[in-house]
DNA sequence: TTCGGATGCTTGCAATAGTTAGCGATAATT
DNA sequence: AATTATCGCTAACTATTGCAAGCATCCGAA
C-alpha cells in the first residue's frame, strides 16, 4: 500500500476528466471513442450526471482502465484494491520475466509516474 | 480461475433471481433489504429493466456477492480481466497512468512474455 | 481584421429508470 | 365459506438519463 494518494475525495466526475487530460483528448474526442454524445460526456464530468453502468463500462474502455477501478472512483465498488504501487509489486512477483525486464518495466513505470507529477503540479 | 460458472448464458436478471431464491427470500423481502421497490426488483429479474450502478450495488449487498460478480453476469465486467497476469491487471487499476502509457507498458510486459515463451520453448 | 475550426457548455426533447397504487391467485386461519 | 396475509405482477406516473442542435469563446491561418 501506498504510495500516498492524489486525492481520497475526487469525485468521479474530477477522475475522468484528469484521466482525459492525461490522455491529452478533448471531451470530443473521447465522447466519440466512448461512442456517447460529448455534451453528455462533459456533464458527467461536471458531476450534472450519473452515468449508467453501461455508459461506465464504455468510458473504461475508452480510458483503457479497467472498469473495477472507475466504479471505486464513483464510490459503487468497495474501494479495497485500488493500489497504486501493485503495479511494481505485480511485476516483481511475476515469475514469467527475467530480471532485467522487471527493471525495464519498473524503470518505465516510474518514469511515467515522474511526468506525470511534473506535469500535474503545473 | 474463477469459480465455475452457473451457466455461459444466463442474464443478469435471471442470475439475479437465482441467487435470491437460494436465499429464501421473496422479491418483497429481498427489494426491501435492498431499499427498491418489489415491482422494479420483478421487472429487473425478467430482463425488462437495466438496473442502474447504485441499485446493482444495493442488490450485491442484499444477496452478500462481490458487486464485481454481478457485473460480470450483466456483461459489464469483462470476465476475461480476471485472467489477465498480475502485471497486467495491476496496470489496468493504476489511475496514475495516461491510457497512452497503460498501452506502451502492457504492450511491452506482453512482447517480454512472448520473447521468454520462444526460447523457453527451444 | 476576418474566416474556419476546435474547444467546452446550455438548452430543450425522447427514452428509460424507478415509484406508488392496486389486481388476481394461492394458502392458512377462523 | 369468509377473512386475512403473502405471493408475483400490471398499470400509470414521476424523475433521470442520454442525445441532437446550437451558442460563445479562443486560436491559428489567410
Amino acid at each position: 500500500m501506498t504510495q500516498k494518494r492524489p486525492d481520497p475525495y475526487v469525485t468521479l466526475g474530477e477522475f475522468i476528466r484528469r484521466q482525459r487530460e492525461l490522455s491529452q483528448l478533448s471531451v470530443r474526442q473521447l465522447a466519440e471513442l466512448c461512442g456517447i454524445s460529448n455534451p453528455y460526456l462533459s456533464q458527467i464530468e461536471r458531476g450534472l450526471r450519473m452515468p449508467s453502468s453501461m455508459i461506465l463500462q464504455s468510458l473504461a474502455k475508452g480510458l483503457r482502465i479497467s472498469a473495477e477501478t472507475l466504479y471505486t472512483q464513483a464510490g459503487i465498488l468497495d474501494p479495497q484494491d485500488a493500489e497504486e504501487s501493485d503495479v511494481v509489486k505485480a511485476v516483481m512477483h511475476d515469475p514469467e520475466l527475467s530480471a532485467r525486464q522487471r527493471e525495464m518495466l519498473i524503470d518505465m513505470y516510474r518514469s511515467f509516474r515522474q511526468v506525470n507529477e511534473k506535469s500535474a503540479s503545473v
